[in-house]
RNA sequence: GGAGAAUUAGCUCAGCGGGAGAGCACUUGCUUGACGUGCAAGGGGUCGGCGGUUCAAGUCCGUCAUUCUCCA
């Protein structure tokens, strides 16, 4: 025996990963099983793993490893993703500190060091995926610009091109002026701002009378090309086909009527900016407007904005609104508060702009979703959210002006447009990339080999599960489903387990700019990654945020420690034991042994089926309860006794027990803390397999069952808790032998007297006595239990007033019950409707209480007699 | 404006149709040969309010309140 006195996570987590990984385990492709695909979602190459990951990682490590000892050809496959904006704009960052501007550098060159950044951040990951002790198989791993993938990004842009459901339009969209690229919808997060509502004289050319009109973004005016009223508006429609000139410019723009305007809002008339407004874009396409930009690419303003060109737009506003009040033309500034677009990316104002971009059609796409889609959400509330999004989805913009990403297939000469692999002569590649999301979107199968029907498609697509948090189910998650059914004709995955987010210890996001960020290697460097992967599984329900708290970390170390130190018990018992001498004999078994059997057993049952429901807490909760409340506190107590002084039968079928009741908890508690549960199950002798990873998961043996054993033991468990609390409330000190006298049946007796090593071991009596009635009324203690009636005299220390005072209580509230149970039975409806078992239970209680209200009785009758 | 979540012990959270649970904190005692990061024994909740369904409701439904999130 030489293990540690304390649980040191760095010397068992020593080279185990390295172990594995050589000896094939993670691997799959065992063909005479059935196949079970987790694909991680790919981290992007930016940077490092936070606790998000770690947290999400270790979910689909718990899955994967459960269904590998159950039997299944696990494939948790590993990847990542080329992330366009952010690695970009870190790779960005990298060269401004080298003095270097990436348009200086020209594209190819730039795709160079963004492949080389990739690839240290690739091993980078890599090393955290090794130490969060994930089981991924390497052979597999893929990345989103490989050419694998790329093929598949091709082929779903051609397909989609060739059937009308991708297009190049001019349109409003997202622009993020700091990133200089289009966005799509959903990278834009509206937040409540407090702006101003700014009204504006718009004057006829003959200056004869004007137009107010509110505006939330003065800077556009430069950019109107109308001014609408309300068809409906008697007072305004003196202005119809009249011209207004733009307040502090010589440029004016025709009156128009349109139904568009809201004429309770503002002043019920309107500016039309068609190239810097959704709803004005159409607008203008109504009324053939001309849709000129009035900013360029990075939110200065252009020569449209005369005197301001070359400012950034909002100080042109500030400016422009000065002006204007000194010249009179702007009446008022009312605060408004409204949503206001950010860029999810770089959290600048996102301004909607006119520009060419390319779109996916999402009308056909969300409908077959909507009605083929068979995913099951975990927990079902997300299935509605994602549904909900799929019914009013708009087009998606996917071309992004960026260098590092799927370059858009697609060529022009002129006005002539190729897409497709060999453009012809002349024709030029367009400059820009896809988004990301784009191939994300296909990662459950172009991962497998899609769009070539490859044996690992065959075999392993679609997948069974998958895990990620609810924040990315619009992005990534309905998109995988949509591009599933459409280009494979099946729903990626079977389950969609979705968990929450991660919050500091104070319930707030964890982000960058907090910097109340926690680095999962710092964890796991002061506790162990079994204890991290323990905390973050075990502390919240599935779809629920998880609160970072140390205390928590500490206690699941404690658990671990806990588990260490039953297994050094153990193992001192184990040594140099003969393996054959560990098989069963189901005839040795004391009641200790029958009981702790038979709760493995349903131990085994209730995990079981908390795994299905990926209630891994749950799961979790049993085997603490297990390992901790039962066998350490009961079991192996006990089994002391057997250990020291019974018989060599009685000693093997002892040893036999804690091996088979161990060796399953360890099997069971591996998914959770893989490495410690190797190091414990290699010190054990008679494996099944060389590795814990590979054993196989314990299955329910019924013959174990044994409802009369946990039966019996509860009567043995409540007379020792009994004696334990009064020596606890009388202070009576366990050295000190303490009488105890036990009135029951033959049965009960017999019980008692066959467990009595175990009694005098756990409370120390005075030799005990048993009848079938005991006659004690002298300053003597009673307890009237399920099974027996307990007496314990305690000469001077018992204030028999006291004791009449406690008894009488226990009298009221056994009437209580009975008067329960009666009114229970009583009534017709429950004894016809609830199921029997349920009623019969109810008859068992009343009688017992019956029985038990007769023995208080007793009782109370003998104490008065004595005072 | 629409949709969802949360509200349970001092704190953080499980439980979601048959008599309230955990971790931490708290109280008392304990150098018991696995473990004082431990052992033993305790205290502490009309499960947000009000209705309803049911033989039976923290648990299902409705409604209100408070907090949070997503979508527009």
């Amino acid at each position: 025996m030489n293990m540690a006195k304390k649980y040191d996570h760095k010397s068992v987590e020593a080279n185990k990963y390295q172990t594995w990984k050589e000896n094939g385990y993670f691997n799959s492709g065992d063909t005479s099983k059935p196949p079970y695909t987790i694909v991680i979602p790919p981290p992007n190459v930016t940077g490092k793993l936070h606790l998000g990951h770690a947290w999400d990682n270790t979910l689909q490590d718990i899955i994967i490893r459960q269904k590998r000892m159950a039997g299944y050809d696990a494939l948790y496959l590993p990847g990542m993703d080329h992330a366009g904006i952010a690695t970009q704009a870190k790779i960005d960052a990298r060269l401004n500190e080298r003095g270097i501007n990436r348009f200086d550098l020209g594209r190819e060159k730039f795709l160079e060091e963004a492949w080389q950044w990739k690839e240290e951040y690739a091993e980078f990951i890599r090393e955290q995926w090794a130490a969060l002790g994930i089981s991924v198989d390497y052979n597999k791993e893929r990345f989103t610009l490989d050419q694998g993938l790329s093929d598949a990004v091709k082929t779903v842009f051609f397909k989609l091109y060739e059937n009308g459901m991708i297009y190049r339009k001019e349109r409003i969209i997202n622009w993020d002026v700091q990133a200089k690229t289009a966005l799509s919808n959903i990278e834009v997060e509206h937040k409540e701002i407090e702006g101003a509502l700014y009204y504006f004289k718009y004057y006829l050319e003959d200056e004869s009378d004007y137009i107010l009109i509110a505006t939330t973004r003065p800077e556009t005016i430069f950019a109107d090309t109308a001014v609408i009223v309300h068809p409906d508006d008697e007072k305004r429609q003196k202005f119809i086909g009249k011209r207004v000139v733009i307040p502090g410019t010589s440029r004016s723009v025709p009156v128009i009527e349109d139904d568009y305007v809201d004429r309770e809002f503002g002043t019920g008339a309107l500016k039309v900016t068609p190239a810097h407004d959704p709803n004005d874009f159409e607008i203008g396409e109504r009324h053939n407007l001309e849709m000129p930009l009035c900013m360029h690419e990075d939110g200065t303003m252009n020569h449209l904005a005369h005197k301001y060109e070359g400012m950034e737009r909002f100080e042109c506003r500030r400016a422009l609104v000065k002006d204007l009040r000194s010249e009179g033309l702007m009446t008022a500034q009312e605060t408004h508060v409204h949503a206001i677009g950010h860029s999810e990316r770089t959290d600048v104002v996102v301004e909607p702009r006119l520009s060419k971009q390319w779109f996916v059609k999402m009308a056909p796409l969300a409908k077959q979703a909507l009605e083929k889609s068979d995913a099951s959400f975990v927990p079902p509330r997300f299935e509605k959210i994602f549904r909900h999004w799929m019914e009013d989805v708009q087009d998606w913009c996917i071309s992004r002006q960026l260098w590092w990403g799927h370059r858009i297939p697609a060529y022009y000469k002129g006005d002539d447009v190729y897409v497709g692999d060999n453009p012809p002569e002349g024709y030029v590649q367009d400059e820009d990339v896809l988004d990301t999301w784009f191939s994300s979107a296909l990662w459950p199968f172009s991962t497998l080999g899609w769009p070539n029907e490859t044996k690992d498609y065959q075999r392993y697509y679609p997948t069974q599960t998958m895990v990620t948090g609810y924040d990315i189910i619009f992005f990534w998650v309905a998109r995988m489903i949509f591009q599933g059914l459409e280009f494979t004709n099946q729903t990626p995955f079977k389950h969609v387990l979705i968990h929450g987010l991660i919050r500091d210890e104070k319930g707030r996001k964890m982000s960058k700019s907090l910097g109340n960020g926690v680095d999962p290697m710092d964890i796991k460097e002061r506790y162990g990654i079994d204890t991290l992967r323990y905390f973050l599984s075990t502390n919240s329900a599935p779809g629920q945020d998880l609160r970072f708290e140390i205390e928590k970390v500490e206690s699941s170390w404690n658990f671990i420690n806990k588990l260490w130190n039953i297994s050094r018990f153990i193992l001192m018992h184990l040594e140099n034991i003969d393996v054959y001498s560990l098989n069963i004999d189901e005839t040795a078994l004391e009641l200790k042994d029958r009981y702790i059997l038979s709760r493995l057993q349903t131990t085994i049952e209730d995990v079981n089926r908390n795994f299905d429901r990926f209630e891994f807490g749950e799961a979790a909760k049993a085997l603490y309860k297990f390992s901790w409340d039962e066998v350490a506190a009961w079991y192996v107590e006990m089994s002391k006794v057997t250990l020291e002084n019974g018989d060599q039968t009685a000693i093997q079928t002892t040893k036999a027990v804690l091996h088979k009741v161990w060796i399953s908890v360890m099997k069971m508690l591996h998914p959770f803390m893989p490495f410690v549960t190797e190091e414990i199950y290699q010190l054990l002798p008679l494996k099944d397999e060389q590795s814990i990873m590979i054993a196989s998961w314990p299955h329910v043996e019924n013959n174990y069952k044994n409802t009369d054993a946990v039966k019996q033991f509860g009567v043995i468990k409540e007379l020792i808790s009994r004696i334990r609390n009064v020596r606890n409330d009388y202070d009576v000190s366990n050295k000190t032998p303490i009488g105890v006298y036990i009135e029951a049946n033959e049965t009960i007796q017999a019980l008692l007297e066959k467990e009595k090593p175990i009694i005098e071991r756990f409370v120390n009596p005075d030799p005990y006595h048993m009848a079938t009635t005991i006659d004690l009324t002298e300053n003597t203690l009673s307890f009237v239990q399920s099974e027996l009636t307990l007496y314990i005299p305690m000469g001077s220390l018992v204030d028999l007033d006291a004791e009449i005072k406690k008894q009488e209580a226990e009298k009221a509230r056994l009437e209580k019950e009975i008067k329960r149970a009666e009114n229970m039975l009583s009534n017709e409806n429950f004894v016809n409707k609830a199921p029997k078992a349920k009623v019969e239970e109810e008859r068992e209680k009343l009688n017992g209480y019956q029985r038990q209200k007769g023995q208080v009785e007793k009782r109370i009758k003998e104490l008065k007699n004595n005072v």
